[in-house]
DNA sequence: TATTGTTATACTCTATAACTATA
DNA sequence: TATAGTTATAGAGTATAACAATA
């Protein structure tokens, strides 16, 4: 056989590990948002909000009731970090728009994941591109977990 | 070349995808743990429980403040899921341990989390087996995030 | 002196229900 | 009638600081 046989992993340590991995980047995230001021929650708001967004599009984007963005988006945008603008189609709708300061805040966030960069570094080409396809295989079945909810 | 080749992913894409399929396994791990009446937190600590862990072992597993573990501990402990015992070395330490009934509940919440599952078994065993290497490699660089905190 | 667990405090995130203004 | 956003409420997680019991 030419390549080294892995020993077959369980259902369970897949499901652990990926766990495992999961949290560690959590923790990382966490990590790099407390260092500008930001929870993980705030941060997740400034991430998405590569474009205007609506507070019901925010809500579906972070998997969470709508009514919890108003005081997201309150401390947000209390600190300078976004705007709410209203929408000129709509006058029920306002669209939240990160300011400069939150784009660049939401920018050195991603930057200083350490941990989780130095991870990804430590593969090669190829292994980075064997796992961002394995990733993206499992993506698709795992976005919608929820029959209930 | 023998292989089909995909395009070599960017840092940026790698990191976005990684947290999407943790963020999709938080979330099915969290509505599995509500259909018992668990929140994701209380149910991280009975993942944890597979032996007796102190208060302060606990919150080092979980990575927060103990003073928090009290609270999550009192409310499992209040529905019959764990329960603390003293320890017979040290009478300052108290050590904390699954009920049946905690040790079937979580033993259920990890089966039930049905698009992880399904996520998993889309793969074939070479996959698998490639993706368990691929984590496994990133795992204890991603581990200790905490150069601050 | 240091450590373990707890308490008190203040803040954030969370869902539910009810409200308003628009559509 | 239905939808967008907000408010009020109650519960849970979070860190900090202070404390009693024990090492």
């Amino acid at each position: 056989m030419g390549t080294p046989t892995a020993a077959q992993p369980t259902m369970t340590e897949l499901l652990e590990l990926l766990a495992a991995v999961g949290a560690a980047q959590g923790q990382d995230f966490a990590a790099a948002a407390a260092r500008h001021g930001l929870t993980s929650m705030q941060a997740k708001v400034l991430a998405q909000l590569d474009g205007p967004l609506s507070m019901h599009a925010l809500a579906e984007r972070l998997a969470c009731d709508a009514s919890n963005v108003t005081g997201i988006v309150d401390r947000l945008q209390a600190h300078g970090f976004v705007l709410r603008e209203p929408s000129p189609t709509d006058r029920r709708v306002k669209n939240v728009v990160r300011t400069e300061r939150g784009r660049e805040t939401i920018l050195h966030v991603h930057q200083e994941m350490r941990a989780t960069h130095a991870a990804l570094d430590s593969l090669d080409e190829t292994e980075q591109a064997a796992l961002y396809a394995l990733l993206e295989r499992l993506r698709p079945i795992m976005e919608y977990p929820a029959d209930d909810r």
